[in-house]
RNA sequence: ACUACAAGCUGCUCUAUCGCGGGUUUGAGUAAAUCAAACAUGAGGAAAGUCCGAACAACGCAGAGCAUUGCACCAUCUAACGGAUGGGGUUUUCUUUUGCCUUGGUAAAAGAAAAAACAGAAAGUGUCGCAGAAAAUAACCGCUUCUAAUUUAUUAGGAGUAAGGGUGAAAAUGUGUGGUAAGAGCACACGGUUAUUGUUGGUAACAACAGUAGUGGAUAAACCUUGCGAGUUGAAAUGUCACGUAUACCAGCAUGGAUUCUUCGGAGUCCGAAGAGUUGCUCGCUCAAUGUUGGAGGGUAGGCAGAUAGAGCCAACGGGUGACUGUUGGUCUAGAUAAAUGGUAGAGGCUUCUUCGGGAGUACAGGAUUCGGCUUAUAGGCUUGUAGUUGUU
RNA sequence: GGGGAGAUAUCCAAGCGGCUCAAAGGAACCUGACUGUAAAUCAGGCGUUUAAUUACUUCGGGGGUUCGAUUCCCUCUCGCCCCA
């Protein structure tokens, strides 16, 4: 892999607008224990195609250092997986906002994670490709 | 030595690689934005609960009272505290000794340990179910006496009496003696207990001794009283920049308004006195409408400041029983904001299981303005103390 | 980050420190009556136990105050609401 696997602090989704609008258009894929919620916007002086944030509700798990392993846990697979994304997007105008939400109720490690991110990533596709 | 309990301390390490946050330097860029590279750096003892106390900020403030609310043995520590340290008394538990008796209870003394929101019930009000004569101005039974009646020991009525009475959590200061018609702190002796005065010791709480006056049930985590304290709201506070707007709203300044009469100085009548603001309330204080000047509602959800060197940490030498503190010297980069401190691979500690190959585990838990405490959660290790068991001398 | 109010039977919920508080009331559930059957209606039951009007435990968990606590106080746990 040529291309360095980064995550900068553009393609972290942070608007709070840009958040309503996501959950107000939401189209959503599971793969349990994972949940993504995806919508297109216009691009805005971006040079990324997706925007990502990651989420853990609190009733799953009550312990903060809990909740913030499972997002780090899924940020690094995003990080890791991020290009083969980019090239199948490979468009210009378009922005691909998403929410990486853990709805599992056993915390789960970085094996099963990444297996089941890899799983959610195909559903994602076949759903996005007929729209686009 | 092991086990249990209590208190205190500690709170796994390293390498490679891929990443993240803010910082410094260098380079690219006219500059800014931005990008790249290098360098060092990046969670806790509880960061948690939000139970207290402060710093800090905004608002309010002529001030006074009430309400509300917190604290409560004494001294000390502290910026402060409902925290800590030391002390005092109290209660509970255990042990020993002595006395008593129905041989496992009871009473007293001494010692040890532990606990607690330990001011006041002798200022007032309330409450004290059931049971019991009676639950706080105790006469139901009983005891004593007087009167009347007669069947001559009983009935009825009056008076006195808290020694006795199945209850109850609690029954009117305990024991003994005197005393009396019967009784009673009615009197006396020895005690208990409360208030108070004096002396001695102690900074004080308090203790010991002596005197005086009492003997007033419990409950204040019931109302309350006394003493001391608290203005309210909290970083989503607050300031500022950007974006973006009409004449309801706010602030400053000026003048009460309408009407009648008029000698143009003023006078009369009507309206506004109810409401709004000011800390929860009251008093008090300010305001009303119009004109003018300035700001700005709704909305938006962006940046910067607040926001990281402080009641800081460490060491030595002093002071203090101790909490703590004085002097001197040294030391110091977490500052995010849909929110950084992580993933993978390997090695080593430690604990534990073992078929001796190896396997399993490595706690509680993640900053959000900052400190001081308290409470709660914690694998393993270390230190000290207490108790028990075993072994050796 | 800050603040507020709460937890009672399967569910929704009343409940002055005591008695008649094993705890009002409603729904649900169980049994019986009525009916060919069901619904509706009526009667009884509805913590465990007992021959019983018996015994025991009990109002989120733990501790305290009190003679006595669902009630008062402290603490822990859980869920709920509000504030830009």
């Amino acid at each position: 892999m040529s291309l360095p696997n980064t995550f900068s602090k553009e393609e972290r989704l942070k608007s709070r607008k840009q958040i309503g609008l996501l959950f107000k258009n939401r189209q959503s894929v599971g793969s349990y224990p994972l949940r993504i919620f995806w919508a297109e916007t216009e691009r805005e002086a971006s040079k990324y195609p997706v925007a990502i944030s990651f989420s853990v509700s609190k009733r799953i798990f009550k312990q903060a250092v809990k909740r913030n392993r499972h997002k780090r846990l899924m940020l690094e697979v995003f990080r890791l997986h991020k290009h083969e994304l980019y090239e199948k997007l490979n468009s210009e105008t378009k922005q691909l906002n998403l929410m990486l939400i853990y709805v599992g109720k056993e915390p789960a490690d970085f094996a099963t994670i990444e297996k089941k991110y890899l799983k959610l990533m195909d559903k994602l596709f076949a759903q996005i490709a007929p729209q686009t």
